[in-house]
DNA sequence: CGGGTCATTGAACCATATCAAGTCCTGTGG
DNA sequence: CCACAGGACTTGATATGGTTCAATGACCCG
């Protein structure tokens, strides 16, 4: 298969040529392993190799045993759950520098399905672990990690609970635009327009969302007709007042 | 003020007597600090101390910006985040030998309110860092529960997001007969009836399953007219068929 | 151009919210 | 012991936001 041989071309290259790789990585101030130096990353890159997934492809399966931990570099992955009758709900997405898989045998029922084209940073398990062992500081790292991710599927069980759908919708492109504004300069003070694509399709949304498709279609053209968002495509947005999506992600009436 | 009395007391008494206290600690076997021997519980018991909370009363602050860190021993607390306009959610609950709080500055933006009396054991904040540095296995049980938190919010995200009211009225009533079941006898096969008592009121099971009190009432009517449960009081349910409510709370049809 | 996927729009329906009584329970004071 | 006040819960009537079903439109690719 095709994918397995850029897989491996990619891992020889690295051995071949001995070479961290780290020092040229997109995500090497924002990933886990920041908090190493440069001596540790050196150790930590022997143990890594980079994976490209393809759209739609299964990244973690619900019934994966075998651990699976590594740093997302770019793309999009959404992780998913689904009831046995075939409804499903966006429990989490992961962005380029966040932390795919746990350090430990028992793994979440959780899909991590590829949005887009994604390439992964993996580590090699078992060897991660004595990395960990030697330096405590990955697993408060780790610890850290966890805890955002825990803050953000709490602020998101406020919005499936208690918001409306077009405070769900506002929600989700203030959380988007903001990360955009982030990556795209470091003041995040700039208030003027914003603009990104979404990452995800209408029923991505709605599985985000706890929505339907057609929910998701009709708020958005409530919000794009009342101004507070503008759309070249169905995918790009552009935010003109980001304060003002803000203000109708907490209720504020158009 | 008669509680800091109360708590005052136990402080002393504990200091007076010496006595680490663990070893007669109801939840000593499923805490985090579980993972510590004889030697180690000592150092840890030099640095706790018991408080009591009174019904309602608030135990972690959203503002507050103090580290807090301990172990539930008895009681349940409720962990709620609310929206501007007063619109509420509950988040997560704590039992017994749950861990309240984290190890680290940033704290997270919800609040922790006592249902009904709760007992804490809770650990000196600079002190429980130093012994997390002395051994890490500590820090590890605290990933882990962090983890486990982790998995009951996306699980709830699921039951928020994409279960109607029955389902989760359902859901809600069986993980409390599971989790009566668990304390009651360590075999979990047996399949007889189970019988517990709801810890919190409609209203705040409504703010956890994402719904009114009125539907949370009719709902449990519902259930009770189907035979589903049964109650003596309305605190009181009887759950003659676990199997039964549980394929309920996964879409089966009464 | 035709077929496919993704997105939008419309109309009808229904689950849950909302508003409004009413009932049960519990503790308090006479 | 009764009266009764207040909170917690239940029940009913109505409204509504979001789903469901169905049709249409936009875009992409062979």
């Amino acid at each position: 298969m095709a994918l397995e041989l850029v897989e491996e071309r990619e891992y020889q290259a690295r051995r071949k040529f001995n070479r961290p790789a780290c020092v040229s990585c997109m995500v090497k101030n924002h990933a886990v392993c920041k908090v190493l130096d440069a001596k540790e990353h050196i150790e930590l890159a022997a143990i890594t190799r980079h994976i490209i997934y393809q759209p739609g492809q299964t990244i973690v399966a619900e019934t994966e045993d075998k651990e699976i931990v590594g740093t997302v570099i770019s793309g999009v992955i959404k992780l998913t759950k689904a009831l046995c009758d075939g409804r499903e709900q966006i429990v989490g997405l992961l962005f380029p520098a966040d932390v795919l898989g746990r350090v430990r045998k028992e793994q979440s029922q959780v899909f991590g399905i590829a949005v887009g084209k994604v390439e992964i940073c993996l580590f090699n398990a078992t060897k991660f672990r004595q990395l960990i062992e030697k330096y405590p500081v990955l697993r408060e790292a780790l610890y850290n990690r966890a805890l955002n991710e825990l803050d953000s599927a709490r602020e998101w069980m406020v919005l499936l609970g208690r918001k409306n759908a077009r405070e769900k919708i506002a929600t989700f492109l203030v959380m988007l635009a903001k990360r955009s504004q982030l990556l795209a300069h470091d003041d995040e003070s700039e208030n003027s327009e914003v603009a990104f694509s979404l990452p995800l399709s209408r029923a991505d949304i709605a599985d985000f969302l706890g929505l339907t498709i057609e929910t998701v279609s009709r708020q958005i053209t409530t919000l794009k007709s009342a101004g507070a968002i503008d759309m070249r495509s169905s995918r790009d947005i552009v935010v003109p007042d980001l304060e003002r999506l803000q203000a109708m992600a907490e209720g504020e009436q158009i």
